[in-house]
DNA sequence: CTGTTACGAATGTCCGGACAATTTGTCCAC
DNA sequence: GTGGACAAATTGTCCGGACATTCGTAACAG
């Protein structure tokens, strides 16, 4: 018996605001398989195109996945907020190098510390490169940022690539190892300048400035680079533009 | 005569293709309205299900957009980049309220003079209406952070909402009017506190803080409501998380 | 001139069927 | 055991058709 249609409700819908709520609640848990195309057509008697219009849905929330041969895959138990990044000043997420080169004052390999596995998400005596530079404007003229660099010992062969580099370093390590960024954390918080920090970026101690910990992972979420820029307050501030996706509702 | 098949390539992709590539080369311009499904099939020798296939493809990169009875308008001439916010910390974009409590200090209505209206992005004399608070932690032990907002004075409604309220104003904004935010532009600097300032937020003059500017603004890009809030150091870190989205490339 | 109605055009929602491509696992030969 | 051939299950790619819904506009009525 076909399921009656609710008023005002593409059956499409019904069927992809079912399976919804069953990974929402957890009945479906992340990394489980959903039942196979076939077996949501005779559970609710409708053609397998809209059985697929429905799973699309789910796709397009972010749900599932689905791949020939395995069938489809729970993905994620929430309904994230989407954004599309818009513009493309200095200071974008990945674009804030843009019209600047990275000098570098020092380069050490370290082996994590307590503070340092604290700081870059790893476990002790864990093998990294340090880095030290400064972004300057592409006359060279200004300092804009003092920057730390991690860079995991994997890719170090990046660090010859760096010096006079006028790109963000994950994008070199991308172009050299092809290791893209999936997910990216970033903490800002203001601070005042040091004495030593001040001396660096040729402006005075006590002067606010803005600090930027970013932390790039790979698909697998592990770490590879960690960046703790300083820039001081008059020379940046950090701006961008997200625009709301408006996602369709399964309702 | 029906397009031969490009080998390894399905037809909708090819169609795909060819509409991106128009699109991205200005051939069709934002605006325009594309050739309509069974125009695309005539041209393809192609079914109706391959075309909307295509355009469902060209509507996933943020291309067009499509309504029934009007036909697939392109929407943007680029493809931009996808973000996707996880995590739910206090500090997200749309969480920052959470667990907090927004006290007014002062409310007025005003006229916007040369300054405002260069910071509100809007014509000299509009009305809006201007509040300050503070938002103080849930058990209103702390204060987290000054505000001044903006808000248009159409929407003049809710400032009596706004007292004691646990959620950001353009929430507030929405439950009443049903505007949405569409779009949020924000400016994030560094600063010290002045002297009034920092006894408002019961800190030091000279401390540390971080300056929060957000621009919400409607689907027309009409701005509804400016905030600017300022977070002493210690007691705020602004943090996100990214996921960068893996959009199918359409070829 | 203004408001209403009617029509056409476009996309949205469904159905049916067929074959291709991908993946996983089984079974057999070696 | 190990490798390869094979089969089964699953989603992907296409085709055909039919009717519903939405929206702009042109014709019409007042």
């Amino acid at each position: 018996m076909r399921s009656s249609r609710v008023a005002g409700q593409p059956r499409y819908a019904v069927v992809a605001q079912a399976l919804t709520e069953d990974i929402l609640s957890g009945r479906y848990s992340v990394g489980a398989i959903l039942p196979s195309e076939h077996a949501l057509c005779t559970q609710f008697d409708i053609s397998r195109h809209t059985t697929r219009e429905a799973l699309r849905r789910l796709q397009a929330l972010g749900l599932v996945t689905r791949r020939a041969g395995v069938g489809t895959q729970v993905k994620s138990n929430h309904i994230a907020q989407r954004y599309v990044q818009v513009g493309d000043t200095i200071s974008d997420l990945y674009q804030y190098a843009k019209d600047m080169v990275l000098n570098v004052l020092e380069m050490t390999d370290i082996e994590a510390d307590a503070d340092a596995a604290a700081l870059l998400g790893c476990s002790k005596g864990q093998a990294w490169s340090k880095l030290r530079g400064v972004r300057v404007t592409d006359g060279g003229d200004e300092v804009v940022a003092l920057m730390d660099a991690y860079i995991a010992r994997t890719y170090r062969g990046v660090l010859g690539d760096i010096d006079g580099a006028d790109l963000p370093i994950w994008s070199l390590i991308e172009s050299r190892y092809g290791v893209v960024p999936a997910e990216v954390r970033q903490q800002i918080s203001a601070t005042t300048l040091s004495r030593a920090e001040a001396e660096n970026l040729s402006a005075r101690e006590g002067d606010p400035a803005l600090r930027i910990t970013r932390h790039y992972l790979t698909e697998a979420l592990d770490v590879y680079e960690v960046a703790i820029s300083l820039y001081p307050a008059e020379r940046f501030t950090y701006s961008n533009t997200l625009r709301i996706e408006h996602l369709a509702s399964v309702s």
